[in-house]
DNA sequence: GATATCTACTGACCCAGGTTAATCCCGCTC
DNA sequence: GAGCGGGATTAACCTGGGTCAGTAGATATC
């Protein structure tokens, strides 16, 4: 069951049992790529998508120094470029941050599925909306924030999307990426991106050793981070309890 | 002819004749809105989107202390929030920032129109897309450019924007912002704006001045924004001549 | 067990952009 | 034509985060 994550706990669009089946029948291959695997290069054309099993899978635009900026982080279910069956062309850079698991779809069974069941269309569509909600809470992060409350953002948000998936409990999860990662999501430096880890580890926010974080009081790093998680379009009502106690005030 | 610029230029898809002519008869209400009127706001349910006629319309959210941070500037032709066709619930607000002609399609009838018009599904879509590909844009120029750079960037962006829309003439276009608004999208200050636009006044890339933007050296102010026009997937073989220039190196 | 590599971590210094507080300018209203 | 209000503009000052130049620790390789 590679696509049972897909659209978990998502309000209104969750998958229905023939629509799971079908999509787990348009699967064309899954395989296990290495830690810092290129998938999608900005420019080139493509005829099939890739829905993350396992692992972490990044989207960043390089700056003209080669300086990445990293545009969306992918945890196991989302469907990462689904926005190429549309728009066929890639405007960044696709690549695993871990060793991920990813299963791919060719777009003619996409084109195929869009015609055999006419939900479909709403709810893959709806996946690449949340996915643009996501970048709109990516500038105002940007845009808004400090870079502690930059961190503490996406680390509130990386959780949230993490328990939804049913790879957080709330207060910790294993996520294998570096600091330079978090300074290429938050458009910081690695340099001051450790000085922000010391203050968060200092105000006894959170930690972040050996590719796992924990954090010791969720509502208080979402407050740092002015994080509410409407955004996310996450099912609170009929969610993971965990996600129940609000994360926004 | 409400829909004339919706979609225009946009790689592979445009819409048909009756297509066109089928959103046309959709369209509820059309009306004229002062400056600053809202038109959503954040965690609001919607039943229908809004068409932009004439003007310009922003979508942004607030931080904790009303500081506003702009996710998107629409400009005439824009379906400006389609996405809150699948979404259903708003993650930010909407607002005009000039005075705006709209048009408004219920809901209801993007339904209809998508069971009676298979490719129009695959189109709304694209549509909303390109608005995500801009969102990932406007990621990277705030994290990765400077201020001279960000606003540089945006004015580029809304410059081949006008160009396709049939509003700029790759030099000149009326665009009745203020170096306030300008603030709100590059996540600077208005006093730091200020001192970018004397900045691109004094070496000559572009003035703005009572409502006007006159861009002197469009390549130039380009490259000082590492912009690049592919992300707006605009049809540039077929597009408007003036948008022909490479304006990417 | 020596070496290389990667990531975490730190201090010293500096500058881009924020903050504050004015002034200026222009179009509006009465 | 005086007064007003919104935007543009500027100067003086300060600070958050970048830059540079390291050290330290943990793994992997031979």
């Amino acid at each position: 069951m590679f696509t049972k994550r897909l659209l978990r706990d998502k309000c209104g669009a969750r998958l229905e049992g023939s629509e799971r089946r079908r999509l787990e029948a348009a699967i064309g291959n899954v395989e296990t790529l290495s830690a810092r695997t290129s998938i999608g290069r900005a420019g080139s054309q493509t005829c099939k998508s890739t829905l993350l099993v396992e692992g972490f899978i990044s989207r960043y635009c390089d700056d003209r120094n080669g300086v990445r900026q990293l545009v969306a982080v992918h945890v196991p279910g989302d469907f990462v470029d689904l926005h190429a069956f549309p728009l066929k062309v890639l405007d960044h850079n696709i690549e695993t941050m871990t060793t991920a698991t990813v299963a791919t779809v060719p777009h003619s069974e996409l084109d195929a599925i869009m015609r055999e069941l006419p939900g479909m269309a709403r709810k893959l569509w709806f996946a690449t909306l949340v996915d643009a909600a996501i970048h709109r809470a990516w500038i105002f992060r940007l845009g808004r924030l400090d870079a502690v409350g930059r961190v503490a953002h996406f680390l509130s948000e990386a959780n949230v999307r993490l328990v939804s998936a049913g790879l957080s409990d709330g207060f910790r999860f294993a996520f294998g990426i570096t600091q330079n990662d978090l300074a290429e999501i938050c458009g910081l430096t690695n340099v001051h991106v450790n000085r922000v880890m010391r203050q968060l580890r200092e105000e006894k926010l959170c930690v972040f050793r050996s590719s796992r974080v924990e954090i010791f009081d969720p509502a208080r790093l979402a407050a740092r981070g002015q994080f509410d998680p409407a955004y996310l379009y996450i099912d609170t009502a009929s969610a993971d309890p965990i996600l129940q106690p609000s994360l926004c005030s």
